[in-house]
Parts: structure tokens; C-alpha cells; sequence
RNA sequence: GGGCGGUUAGCUCAGUUGGGAGAGCACCAGCUCGACAAGCUGGGGGUCACUGGUUCGAGCCCAGUACCGCCCACCA
């Protein structure tokens, strides 16, 4: 009869029991010490990708295993309203209806936003579930409840009653798509084919010109002077000079400034502040005027004179025309080179001076910095720890105002006289002027300045709630590398500038999932795998398996093959199980009577003990492969084979059930489901498995010397077909097959003998070495000279 | 340009203090004995990217080269 053990409806039965019977909750309890994992809330219009599935394998993994040792653990579940991109999707849909965000007006929109997230959003979380995700479903957040905006609104006052928000106008990326500005860190870097000309600006006393290469002819109205380097000796003479700027003719001057490059174009830069964070910076310093010549759309605006209203393309065609009607062009050449985009919608982002709320850095950072430098905070691996500590201290003064209008409304009023009043609630009249003429700032904030709360937020802050009290705090954090810096980071400091303490003690940088011919996945590459497509096929059990083996290096190739391993893993236990259930149930009891069964108990105390290790040492691929190999080769191969004569005996039965309940402890965390599922077969359990506790060792005592010698033996003589010949108890089998059998055939006696002498040899010749015996570690010495021994005997028992 | 990581069996990857090249899958052969749409047992298969160096000894340490990937900065 072939038996298959099928995944799919167990597992959601599983799903449901232990969340129905509150298995999953976390409510505060003194007693016990709390363990607590913030699951990084995904974007609520989102759907579940690898990158979900791993951190749940890995963080759900820990979980599991820490409420099996007893703590009160709390993995918190939500979403996030994740701002342009949610705005996008509604947007989009919005399209399909025939209507627009601009059609419908803000509030609408917001209101439309809303039915949109009731009726397709939040599809994750049910995702979640089909994983075994022991997350307490109760408390489900997100991130624009009620709540948490009182909670963001707080940390926004907080802040700027501290003196680190300020409003300002600075240069910004600008998305002409979406109009709003947008953090460095959300913009993507595209390579594109440009034009670079380089085009002759007259020196002003006539004495002949300097030429400077650009690929934005249009922005050259708003030049404000030529830049060189100061210790550029072709150009040293100019520097104080002044050059007249083609088409608009304004005398600008020639300013010095390291941060020019000498080795590119001419070596000369047009300094065009408006347009260009290089420029900007350089005008700032030098105190230069800011002109601009593009508007937020994207157009040449009314700066620009005759060339209003055109594309930049249309008045850079223009402004090159203009310059060869004069014979001011001497060059044009194609050229390659990255340029920055909106990494949601890819339109080319247009750096624009623009008046923005920003959040100050560097006091804020500072607390941060120092908690990473003393390991408060702990990243694994090690180099993700020194990256996310020089990113905080290179971390500029952050953008957190978006022109868009789904998201987190700035707490900011302003009267007719634009003074600037920031409070918790809706102020009446202007504290500067009485007016009570408030109107508030139409911004948005940035989604990373509400995410940076969740690790409190979720726990009911600014209220001072008992679940604050109980399980902040916290302990766990699973990201992505490239997320560190969007929200590790930020979520420490604010967690240190509210509470003084960080919001939890390791973060575990997970492998980048790459497709299976190496590229990177993504949806438009066409290499997306949808990890609900694994579990559909093999189980969420195989397909966290497969993920935690998969969770080693830094970037690995996705691959199927190893959630087959899983699935296969799932499978052999659950027979295992039914041959012994089979040979007839009884209560389990460890009453070994026979060198494998001390044996067996003692390979899992072991197991369990390395598991721990590999375990906290986060070393999720070892630890799986470690499970697979225990269950596979040492119980069903060796041991359950070796008991099979005696499965009559009820001891026997009762040890081998031991022997399995200890098992699915230890896989539990690994494979939720069919380890519970087998547990509920077993005889007289009265707790799930989930909430068992983990094993204590036993310490078996025995001389294990027989089976070692008998797996030599099994090598050379075929141990399967000694087994079959032999009948009787195990003992006996495992001492015959030590010996020699008569039927043993020569050439494998003799293949044997040549491995131990190729050995022999090697270990002489070790010996042999005084340098070797004189420099190396006495132990390896000593080892040598074990091995070299046991070789020995063992050839000499060949005869 | 800066940072991080990779290059080991046909494939995907292990290899934790330098001291006998490994796993899973795939492939070949035998077995099928009380669970296993399979299972068990055995087997073939590797110049550990390359070049130098340190060492009695290097997949592992050092220097460099090549290729691949990711992150960041950006030379207009």
C-alpha cells in the first residue's frame, strides 16, 4: 500500500486549531520573560513574495522554538499604508474606472483609497496563515489606524518641540509623474544614452572662452557661474573672471571649488543651482543666486522667457541652436551614464529647489550610533552590522514632506500670515498672531517616519498600555539588506529619543532570493516565483524548510529542489510514525533494552544540543540539514531497520515512540504541521505540540563502539543483506555484522584494506614529520596518532 | 568611484579555530526485508576561478588578477 502524506488540508486544519485556541496569543504576563518578533509590515495592496516567505520561515522558526522553551512570545503581524505606492495602485485602478485622483478631488480620493484597502487590500496576512505564520492575529495593525496616527502626530511634535524639524528650501527630488519629492532612498539609478555637447561660454573681457560640457543644455538659463577645480592649472588664470552665459548673455562669474572633477568633459562646470544637487551645494557655499528654470511639471516655466512652456527637450534643441547659429559648439558626442529615476513609476527625477519639512540628523543619530557601537543592537552577519553603523553616521538631514495625498498629514497649520503652528490636535487660532484663519499644510509625511514607530506603536504608544510594559523592548528583526537604512536605523533612534532604549537586540540581514538563471527576481523580469504556487504544490511545511536551507549565503539562486527535500522529509517521518502506530500504540517511555536504542537517544540528545547552537547562532541551513539527516539516516535507516525483529515487544514500541515524540519536538519549529499532526496521533498527548516543551536532554550512557564498528563493517559487507539473513535481536545483528561474513566477497575485503592502508600511510607520514610533531597543537598530534591506531586495528581485523 | 559577497561534483549549495574534498538532487548498479507514488545499499564524478606568497601542511590565511551579483555614491 503507498501511502502519501498530503500537506494541504492538514496544514490549514492546523492553521485554524492553534489560532482558535489561542495559541498564537501573547498577552502580558510577569512571570514569564517575553520574546518578541516585529514582523516588517508589508505594503497593504502587496501579495506575499520569497522574500515574506523566508522571513517568516526564519523569524516564525526562532518563535516557535522559544514558546516551546517557554517565554511569552509575541510575533507582531500588520501592514503598512506605504504611501506613493499604495497611492499608485489606487491611481491605476482609478484609470481603469475611467476617473482620476485629480477628478475626484483629495478628500474623495482619500475616501476611495480607503474602499479600495477594505475590499482588496490586506490579502498578506490571510497569506500568512497558509504559512504557519504563529503571528497573534489579534493584534493586526496599520499603520493609518486611529491609533497610530495619534502616535505618528506625537512623534512629529516631539520632534519639532526638540528643535529637529525645520521647514526649508533646498534641492529636492522632484518626481514630475507622481509631483512630489522623494528621498534619496527611494529613487533608482537607470542607465541612459545622452548627449553630452560641449558648448563655448565667452569670457566677458572678450579674451576668448571657456568650453564646458553638458547633457542638460536646457538648464543652462539658470547658470549662475563656471566652477573649475583649484588646482587646475589650465584654467587657474580665469578663476575671478567673468563668462557670459549663453542665450540669456548674464555675466556670471569663475569660481574655484574642489568638488569640480578634472578628468571630465572640459574639466570646467557650469554651475546651475536650481537644477542640480552638485550645483546646489556648491552654490550655497559660494553664496550664488538660485534660479530656476523648470517647474514641477517638468516644463521650461516662466523664467525661462521665450522658452515658457516648453519640454526640456524642445528648449534644449532651442538653446543648441542658438549656440551653433554662433559657432559655440565644439562638440557633441554620445554618452552613457546612470541617471536617477522614481523607483515606483521610472520617470527621470528632476532635481527642483523646493520648500520642504525636513527632520534634522545629526543629534538624533547620535544615541543610535553609540547603541550599534557597543552591540545593543546586534546585525547578523557582522559586516551588515559595521554597514548599518556608516550609514547612520553618513546619514544627511532627511526629506520627510511628500506632495501626495494618501499618508500621514503633517500636524502643521499656518495662518494668512504664514507663521507656523505644529500641535497635537486642531489648533483654533494661530499662537503667533490669534488669527483664526488656520489653514494646515497639505503635505504628507514620508511612510519611514510612521514606520520607524511600529515596534511601539503596535503596543498601543503614546498611551503608557500594560502590552508596552510587557513586550518593549522588543527582541527580533528580519530585513533586507537594502531596508536597513529605511527603517532598522530609524526605527533605533526613535526608539532611544522615546524610551532609551532599543526597540530590539538583533536584526537578521536574510539572503537575497535571486531567480533561478541568477537574476535578480522581479515581476517585470518575468523570474517572480509565488511562494503560495510552493505551498499549493508542496506544503508550507517543505516550503519553509526548503527556504530556511536555502537561507545561508548572502544571495542564492532560488530553487525548487530543496523544498522537494522537505516535502520528502515530511513524508518519511509521517510513515516512520505509522509503522510504529501500526505495530500498535502505546504509551511512549524511554525503556532502551538494546545498544541502538540508547544509541538513537543519545544521537538526538546530541542533536539537540548542536540545534540549540546552530539555532542562536541563527545558522538556520545547518540546523534544517542537521533535522534531515537525524530523522532520515540515524532513526528510519539505521535505527528503526534495526528494531523492526523486535517491534512485537511493547518496551521496544514505547522507546521507539520516545524516541519520535523527542523528534517532532525538534523539528517542530521547522515544520509546524505535519509535526503536530503526527504528535496528535501519538498516544495519550494532552498539549499540542506547538506549546510542549522543548526536550530536556536524557544523558543516555552507553558504549556505542559496536555500532560504530558496525557501520564500518556495513561499508564493505552490504549491511542490508546481513540484516535480511540474520533474524533474532538487533544486538546480535549489529555484532554479526562486525564480523566478517563468510559471503563477504574478497574484492570488497580487498578495496577496504586499500582505503585503511592509503590512510595508514598518510598518517605515518604526518607522524613522520618533526616539524609537524614539534609546531602543531599537541591535540592534533595526539588525534593523529588515535587515528593512525584505529586504522591499524581496523585493517588488522580484516585479517 | 566606495562598500559587501560570490567563484568547490552535471545542478543548487555546505565546508565554524589551516591537518583525511562533502550534502541534497541528477546519473549508474544491486536489493525490495512489516512505514515510505517509493525506500534501502553501494558506485561513478571535483587542477576547490587564476597567479604568487606565508606554512612542515592552504578550499580555508596574505597580496594581486579575472569574471558574476548586490548595495551606495555619482563625472556636469
Amino acid at each position: 500500500m503507498d501511502t502519501l502524506y498530503k500537506p494541504q488540508g492538514v496544514e490549514q486544519r492546523w492553521q485554524q486549531v492553534w489560532e482558535e485556541e489561542g495559541l498564537y496569543a501573547a498577552d502580558p504576563d510577569p512571570t514569564r520573560e517575553s520574546w518578541v518578533y516585529c514582523f516588517p509590515p508589508p505594503n497593504v495592496t502587496g501579495n506575499l513574495h520569497l522574500g515574506h516567505a523566508l522571513q517568516i520561515s526564519l523569524g516564525d522558526m526562532l518563535a516557535r522554538w522559544k514558546r516551546m522553551q517557554g517565554l511569552n512570545v509575541l510575533v507582531q503581524a500588520g501592514y503598512d499604508h506605504a504611501g506613493i505606492s499604495t497611492q499608485n495602485v489606487v491611481e491605476k485602478f482609478l484609470e481603469s474606472e475611467g476617473t482620476s485622483r485629480e477628478e475626484l478631488g483629495r478628500e474623495a480620493f482619500v475616501a476611495r483609497v480607503w474602499e479600495w484597502l477594505h475590499e482588496y487590500g490586506g490579502n498578506i496576512v490571510h497569506q500568512f496563515r497558509s504559512m504557519g505564520a504563529s503571528m497573534d492575529y489579534r493584534r493586526i495593525r496599520f499603520t493609518m489606524d486611529d491609533g497610530y496616527v495619534r502616535a505618528v502626530t506625537r512623534w512629529f511634535v516631539h520632534l519639532y518641540e526638540r528643535g529637529w524639524i525645520y521647514r526649508d528650501n533646498r534641492i529636492i527630488n522632484w518626481c514630475p509623474y507622481h509631483q512630489t519629492s522623494l528621498s534619496d532612498l527611494e529613487l533608482e539609478d537607470v542607465d541612459m544614452d545622452d548627449a553630452l555637447t560641449t558648448i563655448h561660454y565667452p569670457l566677458a573681457d572678450g579674451s576668448g572662452h571657456v568650453a564646458i560640457a553638458t547633457v542638460r543644455p536646457a538648464t543652462i538659463l539658470a547658470d549662475v557661474a563656471v566652477a573649475v577645480h583649484p588646482e587646475d592649472e589650465r584654467y587657474r588664470d580665469l578663476v575671478g573672471k567673468e563668462v557670459i552665459v549663453p542665450v540669456v548673455e548674464r555675466r556670471v562669474p569663475v569660481i574655484a571649488d574642489e568638488r569640480v572633477e578634472m578628468g571630465f568633459g572640459t574639466g570646467a562646470l557650469k554651475v546651475t543651482p536650481g537644477h542640480d544637487p552638485l550645483d546646489f551645494a556648491i552654490g550655497r557655499d559660494h553664496g550664488l543666486p538660485e534660479l530656476t528654470v523648470i517647474g514641477p511639471d517638468g516644463h521650461m516655466n516662466d523664467a525661462a522667457g521665450e522658452l515658457a512652456g516648453l519640454t526640456q527637450d524642445e528648449a534644449a534643441k532651442r538653446v543648441l541652436e542658438w549656440a551653433a547659429e554662433r559657432g559655440q559648439i565644439s562638440k557633441r558626442e554620445s554618452y552613457r551614464h546612470s541617471v536617477p529615476t522614481c523607483e515606483r513609476c521610472h520617470t527621470r527625477i528632476e532635481p527642483l529647489i523646493s520648500l520642504q519639512w525636513w527632520c534634522r540628523m545629526d543629534e538624533l543619530k547620535q544615541p543610535a550610533i553609540e547603541a550599534l557601537r557597543q552591540r545593543k543592537v546586534a546585525f547578523h552577519p557582522e559586516s551588515q552590522h559595521r554597514f548599518a553603523i556608516s550609514s547612520l553616521e553618513d546619514a544627511p538631514d532627511w526629506n520627510i514632506s511628500r506632495q501626495i495625498w494618501w499618508g500621514h498629514q503633517l500636524p502643521v497649520w499656518y495662518c494668512p500670515d504664514e507663521h507656523v503652528n505644529v500641535a497635537e490636535t486642531d489648533p483654533d487660532i494661530c499662537a503667533e498672531c490669534g488669527s483664526t484663519e488656520l489653514r494646515r499644510e497639505t503635505d504628507v509625511l514620508d511612510t519611514w517616519f510612521s514606520a520607524e514607530l511600529w515596534p511601539f506603536a503596535t503596543l498601543g504608544w503614546p498611551d503608557a498600555t500594560a502590552d508596552l510594559a510587557a513586550f518593549y523592548p522588543g527582541t527580533l528583526q528580519t530585513t533586507a539588506r537594502e531596508i536597513i537604512r529605511l527603517w532598522e536605523n530609524r526605527m533605533i533612534f526613535a526608539g532611544l529619543e522615546l524610551f532609551g532604549e532599543v526597540p530590539f537586540t538583533d536584526v537578521i540581514i536574510h539572503s537575497t532570493l535571486l531567480a533561478p538563471d541568477g537574476r535578480r527576481m522581479s515581476k517585470s523580469l518575468g523570474t517572480g516565483i509565488d511562494p503560495v504556487d510552493e505551498i499549493e504544490k508542496q506544503g508550507a511545511d517543505a516550503l519553509r524548510y526548503g527556504l530556511l536551507k536555502m537561507s545561508s549565503t548572502q544571495d542564492v539562486r532560488f530553487n525548487t529542489q530543496q523544498i522537494e527535500e522537505g516535502r520528502k522529509l515530511a513524508n518519511k517521518l509521517w510513515n516512520a510514525s505509522r509503522l510504529l502506530l501500526m505495530a500498535g500504540a502505546v504509551e511512549p517511555a524511554a525503556r532502551p533494552s538494546a545498544v541502538e536504542e540508547s544509541w538513537i537517544l543519545a544521537r538526538i540528545d546530541a542533536t539537540r544540543a548542536e540545534l540549540e547552537d546552530d539555532f542562536a547562532r541563527f545558522d538556520f541551513s545547518h540546523g534544517v540539514e542537521r533535522l534531515y539527516h537525524l530523522i532520515f539516516d540515524d532513526f528510519c535507516d539505521w535505527y528503526l531497520e534495526a528494531i523492526k525483529p523486535r517491534l512485537a515487544e511493547e518496551d521496544v514500541r514505547a522507546t521507539a515512540l520516545a524516541a519520535l515524540e523527542r523528534l517532532l519536538k525538534l523539528l517542530h519549529p521547522v515544520m509546524p504541521h505535519v509535526t503536530e499532526e503526527i504528535w496528535t496521533q501519538l498516544p495519550a498527548r494532552e498539549t499540542r505540540l506547538i506549546v510542549a516543551p522543548w526536550p530536556e536532554p536524557v544523558a543516555v550512557e552507553g558504549d556505542f563502539g559496536a555500532l560504530d564498528r558496525a557501520q564500518t563493517a556495513a561499508r564493505i559487507y552490504r549491511r542490508s543483506q546481513v540484516r535480511i539473513t540474520l533474524d533474532g535481536d538487533a544486538l546480535r545483528i549489529f555484532e554479526a555484522v562486525v564480523r566478517p561474513s563468510a559471503d563477504a566477497e574478497q574484492g570488497d575485503v580487498e578495496a577496504e584494506r586499500a582505503r585503511l592502508q592509503k590512510e595508514i600511510d598518510r598518517a605515518e607520514k604526518m607522524l613522520a614529520n618533526a616539524k609537524f610533531v614539534a609546531n602543531a597543537d599537541p591535540a592534533a598530534v595526539e588525534g593523529e596518532r588515535e587515528k593512525l591506531a584505529q586504522y591499524v586495528a581496523e585493517r588488522d581485523a580484516l585479517g
